[in-house]
DNA sequence: CGAATAATTGACCGAAATCAATACGGGTGG
DNA sequence: CCACCCGTATTGATTTCGGTCAATTATTCG
């Protein structure tokens, strides 16, 4: 396998009960490796992709449209994530896929897939769970929409970056790379970039968090946490969960 | 077997694809079929569970609690939907499942569903591609709550719930039974129930939808659509989708 | 350095929340 | 069978959070 392949610690980031065996199994599985630039949209809604892509570098989104241009992202994606796994088993996706950044991205053809789950049990199970990973953040999307005002969205969207940055050793959890603008950060949160802008100055004021030019510095984490209703359990980081789940570790590598 | 194991044909409405065979496994796999009364909590946050359940008969709920004992809805399942599927890669769910009418569930073992894993590569790729229905939904609940106001929020709910029900024959197209009050509606499209109320009032002044006693009855179907800017295309309830993605159905059966 | 993009602030508006009061409906028990 | 109750629905009055509109200032990047 050439070197330009490998995936580096991306993967064991990410899965840290993945044996040595199996990332070479999912090394063997990468097709290629893109490099795309910040802004392009890599999958169309509605689109049949035949591959699926895990993100090495940078950030990427999934978005829809609303019916008179707004964006809306239902998603956020940084390295070690597997960006749109579930196209393989959905094909056909309801959603746009966009860099945020450039990034860099290990291409898997989906034929590959299929040999992978025809002959590897543990490592689908593995697989499998990371495209839950997805709902279950999903299902704290909603929440922060359901439950919370413009003010503890952005404190919790913060927060749940900042955890998610930290388990890849991207944030040290005082400050941390958000390459989003306030207009972005809206779509996230479903607000105005004129009320990001308020919110963000009622957060500097409150010496909970500043956001300048892509970083984020957090001046009081439990502070901020508690505005934004935040628990990073939901975010299944802590990959115990997953290692408990596959439980037969012992029989493979 | 015995005979109450059965799951009549809930499972085919579902997965078109499956085979006689593996709707045998399936069936096979049950471990019991639990009635539940209307109101039980089923599951609760941060609860370790051992068993996933199927929805043969009601309806259920999956939510969260805000900070202020407000409930927030993130998801509700009919007949066909395997609510906590992904409690089987998850083990611990983030939100509670609980019981909207009195229902019937079959129950899977987890440590049958690993059976299962191991030896039905093609079957653990329909139960796959059921786990990513629920963040399929997710993410049009995401984007109701983003991208609609209230009106257009109730009127995309009712589309969704015609649109699913009609999938299993549970509705005609024209009426349908939502056993939910105006509550429950402001649970899941974030809204008060005074709002709700306002709105259904609306709705049935543009001769759109009547809402009554857990009856709703569709006026105008192309209307409320319109209104819900909703596409059903969102939900893969045409499950060509999953048939194309399996393409190995003649090796089975 | 200049043009485009992003951020900031103020004044005003509006959709939905909140508060409050009343009506309905259907199940329970006397 | 009727009276009572409690959850549900309905409607009005008022408030508020965040949106809209508009103008100004910073940044970034070619």
């Amino acid at each position: 396998m050439p070197k330009k392949l490998k995936t580096g610690n991306v993967l064991r980031n990410r899965i840290q009960q993945i044996s040595a065996a199996e990332r070479d199994v999912l090394e063997g599985a990468v097709s290629s490796i893109a490099v795309i630039p910040a802004g392009r949209i890599l999958v169309r809604q509605g689109e049949t992709v035949h591959v699926s892509t895990l993100l090495l570098e940078g950030m990427m989104t999934r978005h829809v449209d609303g019916i008179e241009g707004q964006r809306h992202l239902v998603g956020i994606h940084v390295p070690g994530d597997f960006v749109d796994l579930h196209a393989y088993p959905l094909k056909k996706l309801d959603h746009d896929v966009g860099a945020l950044t450039d990034v860099r991205v290990a291409v898997f053809e989906h034929s590959t897939l299929e040999r992978i789950q025809a002959n590897h049990a543990h490592l689908t199970r593995l697989l499998w769970f990371l495209t839950l990973l997805d709902a279950a953040l999903h299902r704290q999307w909603i929440r922060r929409l359901s439950s919370l005002n413009a003010l503890e969205r952005v404190a919790n969207f913060f927060c749940e970056m900042n955890a998610r940055l930290m388990a890849i050793e991207e944030s040290d959890g005082q400050r941390f790379n958000l390459p989003m603008t306030q207009v972005a950060l809206g779509e996230v949160c479903s607000l105005t970039n004129v009320h990001v802008n308020r919110v963000l100055r009622e957060l500097r004021e409150m010496a909970l968090c500043k956001m300048r030019s892509s970083q984020v510095e957090i001046l009081n984490l439990k502070g901020l946490a508690e505005i934004g209703q935040f628990s990073p359990d939901y975010l299944y980081l802590n990959h115990q969960t997953a290692e408990r789940s596959v439980g037969r570790k012992a029989n493979l590598q």
